[in-house]
DNA sequence: AAGCTCTCCAACCGCGTTTAC
DNA sequence: GGTAAACGCGGTTGGAGAGCT
C-alpha cells in the first residue's frame, strides 16, 4: 500500500520556478524562516507549490552561499575519494564542500566526473599511461590515488589504520576540510608512490590522533540541509561519542560525523567483513547492487564498483578486489 | 534551416527515518 | 508503544539548450 501523497497534487504547480515564486519564496523565510514545517510554508508565502519543491528551491537554489558553476580539481578529488569510501552519500558529501549541495555534486558526479574517471581508466583514451590495467578494480582506486584506510580488525569504530599508522578520532577540536596536494585526475600520471602517499595525506588531512578520539572533516561545511545533522561534521566530543553507542539513538543525537562512523563507516563495512577479516568477500551493498558473477560488471556498474572498492578501502582486500574483473 | 542526438541540471518521486502526539 | 505526519535523502526524469548531420 503506497503512502499518501503530501500535498495535493493536482492544486499545485509543478515544473521550473519562475522568479515571481522565486522572490516570494526567498523573501518569505528571509522574513519568517521556515518555520520548520515545509508542508505549510507555501500556503503562508502565497505559492501554489508544494511544500516538498519550496523546500528543495531553497536548500539548492535560493539558500544564501550557494556556490555554482565549475568545480575544482580539489573538489573533484575531495569527491572521488568521498565517493570511493562511502558510496552515493551525496549529503555526507556536500558537507565537506562549502556552497555546493547534495543534488549538484550528484549531478555533477552522473554528467562529468564519473566520464573523467572512465576516460583516466580506459586504455584508450590515454595511450602510453599502462601502468595499470583498466580490468582491475585495484587500478580504479590506484588510479584516482584514493585513500585507502583501513578499518582496524576489532570492534572500536574509533581507530582506522592507514599504511603503518592508526588514526583515532579526534576531540573537540576543528580541522581543514579535506584537501590534496596533487591532482592526478588532472595529468593522468599514476604512481604506487603518490597512492600511498596520497593515501597518508588522506588519513592525516582527516584523521588526527587525540585524545583517542578522531575528528573528521571541519567546520562551516554546508550542504543541501539546512542545519541538518549532517550539514557540519565536527566538533564531536566523547560523550557525544559515547550517545551514539547504541543502535536505537536518534540521529538528532548524531552528528555528521557519527552519521558517518555508523553508516558510511560500520554499516557498510560489516557487510565487507567476516571473521574478523577478509575471509568472506560479501556481494551485498548498501544499495543492493552487487551481482553475483564479479566478471559481469559493465559500463554503468564501474561506480558501483568503486563505491565498493571502498567498501572497501577501509579494508581493502587487493587480492580480493582483484579478483572482480570489469568488462567495458 | 531543419531535424536529430546529446548533455546538463532543476525538479520530481518514492521511501526510509525521525518526530510529534 | 503505536501511528501518522513530516523530513531528508538518493535515484530518476524531463525539458532546455548545444552540437552535429
Amino acid at each position: 500500500m503506497g503512502r499518501a501523497p503530501c500535498c495535493d497534487k493536482a492544486s499545485v504547480k509543478k515544473g521550473p520556478w519562475s522568479p515571481e515564486e522565486d522572490t516570494k519564496l526567498k523573501e518569505y523565510i528571509d522574513k519568517h524562516g521556515t518555520g520548520g514545517n515545509w508542508i505549510a510554508l507555501p500556503q503562508k508565502a502565497g505559492l501554489k507549490r508544494c511544500g516538498k519543491s519550496c523546500r528543495l528551491r531553497w536548500l539548492n537554489y535560493l539558500r544564501p552561499n550557494i556556490k555554482h558553476g565549475e568545480f575544482s580539481e580539489d573538489e573533484d578529488r575531495i569527491i572521488c575519494s568521498l565517493y570511493a569510501n562511502i558510496g552515493s552519500r551525496w549529503s555526507i558529501i556536500a558537507a565537506q564542500l562549502p556552497g555546493r549541495t547534495d543534488n549538484d555534486i550528484k549531478n555533477y558526479w552522473n554528467t562529468k566526473l564519473k566520464r573523467k574517471l572512465m576516460g583516466m581508466i580506459n586504455p584508450a583514451s590515454h595511450a602510453g599511461h599502462h601502468h595499470y590495467q583498466a580490468n582491475s578494480l585495484s587500478s580504479l582506486v590506484q588510479a584516482w590515488e584514493l585513500p585507502s584506510v583501513t578499518q582496524l580488525p576489532c570492534s572500536s569504530p574509533t581507530s582506522y589504520k592507514c599504511g603503518n599508522n592508526t588514526y583515532y578520532r579526534l576531540a573537540g577540536s576543528s580541522t581543514e576540510p579535506i584537501s590534496f596536494s596533487s591532482s592526478p585526475l588532472s595529468n593522468n600520471s599514476f604512481s604506487s608512490a603518490s597512492v600511498l602517499q596520497s593515501q597518508e595525506s588522506f588519513a592525516q588531512h582527516n584523521y588526527q590522533v587525540k585524545e583517542s578520539l578522531l575528528m573528521f572533516g571541519s567546520e562551516a561545511s554546508c550542504s543541501s540541509s539546512d542545519g541538518s545533522y549532517n550539514n557540519q561534521i565536527n566538533h564531536v566530543t566523547e560523550s557525544e561519542y559515547e550517545n551514539v553507542g547504541g543502535r536505537g539513538t536518534s540521529k538528532s543525537e548524531q552528528t555528521g560525523l557519527q552519521e558517518y562512523f555508523y553508516n558510511g563507516i560500520e554499516d557498510e563495512q560489516k557487510l565487507v567483513l567476516s571473521n574478523g577479516g577478509a575471509e568472506e568477500w560479501s556481494h551485498e551493498k548498501r544499495n543492493g547492487l552487487w551481482g553475483d558473477n564479479p566478471s559481469d560488471y559493465g559500463l554503468e556498474e564501474i561506480n558501483q564498483l568503486i563505491s565498493s572498492s571502498s567498501c572497501n578501502s577501509f579494508l581493502f582486500d587487493e587480492n580480493k578486489i582483484a579478483e572482480r574483473t570489469m568488462y567495458y
